[in-house]
RNA sequence: GGAGGGGUGGCAGAGCGGACGAAUGCGACGGUCUUGAAAACCGUUGAGGGGCAACUCUCCGGGGGUUCGAAUCCCCCCCCCUCCGCCA
């Protein structure tokens, strides 16, 4: 959420920089309208609560008196103030209902760091470590899609997969499974120096999904458990988040630091028969999401540490990448700045986002009720939050495979995995 | 799932219709004392909204109701504890 404050005294300011990521101008101007009537209205209650409160003291005084009937007098003119109080009351509830509800579909605000623009193709690639897409730096054996490989090799089982839950959910085996679960253990390791490790639920109640911003506008991306009220979460980012929800962290502890890895889930409603073959996307998928709270003076340098530990990741593992700066108007709802990794995959033939570093500013705080205290300062503020994927596995695992694969068909595991493989340093197949 | 008990400030815990934003204790902070510290003593100490301000409103798990007036009474929901049942 953004500040309504913002909006009562800066509203020029947050309608511009809104309008550069083209959103909500009209649900804004609804705002600083309700608003406004909201302040008068709450105003004006106030007022007449105070005399309802100073009445009914006056009431108790007069009655422990002994004189009743100048109590009985009060008690009426109360009852008059009572009922238009309550008109006001309702109104202002019903104000406050509809500005809420505003709020709550107006993005966040995009930095000013964050390069304009209306759509992906505006993005701007800042880096890009490898050979990139260059055909020529691809050997043969590296152009077969990562679901051939994986059906070669036994490694990767999509029709049973499909046969047990349906289409876009997947299945790894033997070498495959290893392979999925060393990716997100190596993410772990890789940032425990920093991170404490969480494991959360992963089926999460309303009010949590629209902390985040995932509710209430984007409702037909996420699996719902409707019987039990419940949703199944598109992101780690969801239940961390939320971890803190209407607390006050004190200054000390800041930046908290906290990664998990879970499953993620995500219906694709408005995807169907794109990517459909493979791993490009999916229905459930493991991930490792790192994510921080952070004082406002904090969050640039903690958002250039967390892409830089998701590069370092994608470095390890021997893939060509590329750092996108997402333009205004392909930044997620909540996002203040993102940068987005995207690996080459060379059997596919198509870079895939792997990571999305994302700064929120406070709009998830707010929306949360996140924030901090300096020890012996007077007041709190809203925290920022941050997040990144560290490694989502089915895209990495693809990118993995297809990278690695060598002349003969197997696949080179990569140094940083070794441990996690039992001895083996490369997955042939098994018949 | 059944029966009973409970949810109050950073924590512990009183209050059960008016003087209660809330006793008391602990903690924290400031001061006195001390070479320094401890102890003792004195004082301060929740969050949020509106208003230039004076000031005012809201919050005692959440929501609704009764009343001139609710932390206190009534209804619904949630959570926690104990016992029983079931169970990875």
């Amino acid at each position: 959420m953004i500040d309504v404050r913002r909006i009562r005294t800066d509203y020029d300011t947050v309608r511009d920089a809104l309008a550069r990521r083209g959103g909500a101008l009209k649900e804004l101007e609804q705002v600083r309208e309700l608003d406004a009537q909201l302040r008068e209205l709450t105003a004006e209650r106030d007022q007449i609560r105070s005399e309802v409160n100073a009445i009914s003291k006056e009431v108790g005084t007069l009655r422990r008196d002994g004189r009743s009937e100048e109590a009985e007098a009060k008690q009426v003119e109360s009852r008059a103030l009572g009922e238009r109080e309550k008109q006001l009351a309702d109104a202002a509830d019903e104000i406050g209902a509809r500005t809420r509800d505003l709020l709550l579909h107006i993005p966040n605000l995009p930095s000013v760091d964050a390069p304009d623009g209306a759509h992906a193709d505006d993005n701007v690639e800042i880096k890009r470590v490898g050979p990139g897409d260059e055909p020529a730096a691809w050997a043969e054996h590296q152009r077969v899609p990562h679901w051939d490989i994986g059906t070669e090799l036994g490694i990767l089982d999509l029709e049973r997969a499909v046969k047990m839950s349906g289409a876009m959910f997947t299945m790894f085996r033997g070498a495959g499974a290893t392979l999925s679960r060393a990716l997100c253990q190596l993410a772990l390791d890789h940032n425990s120096d920093a991170f404490e490790e969480v494991r959360p639920p992963t089926v999460v109640l309303t009010e949590t999904m629209i902390s985040t911003g995932h509710l209430p506008k984007f409702a037909d991306d996420a699996y719902c458990f409707e019987r039990d009220n419940l949703w199944a979460i598109p992101t780690a980012e969801v239940p961390l988040t939320s971890l803190a929800r209407d607390e006050i962290l004190d200054s000390a502890d800041l930046p908290m630091r906290l990664m998990a890895q879970t499953a993620c889930f995500r219906r694709e409603a408005g995807s169907a028969g794109r990517d459909t073959r493979g791993l490009l996307r999916v229905h459930e998928f493991d991930k490792v999401e790192i994510l921080a709270y952070a004082m406002p003076d904090q969050a640039a340098e903690l958002h250039a540490d967390l892409l830089r530990r998701a590069e370092s990741l994608i470095t390890a593992l021997g893939l060509t990448y590329r750092v996108l700066d997402l333009c205004t108007g392909d930044l997620g709802n909540s996002s203040a700045r993102t940068f987005d990794i995207e690996v080459y995959a060379p059997g596919v033939d198509q870079w895939l986002e792997v990571s999305s570093v994302s700064w929120f500013s406070d709009y998830q705080a707010r929306r949360a009720n996140i924030r901090y205290r300096v020890a012996g300062e007077k007041g709190t503020d809203m925290v920022h939050t941050l997040n990144g994927s560290a490694l989502a596995v089915p895209r990495v695992w693809a990118a993995v495979v297809e990278t690695h694969r060598q002349p003969d068909g197997s696949v080179k595991i990569p140094e940083v995995l070794l441990p996690y493989f039992r001895g083996a340093t490369e997955i042939r197949a098994t018949k």
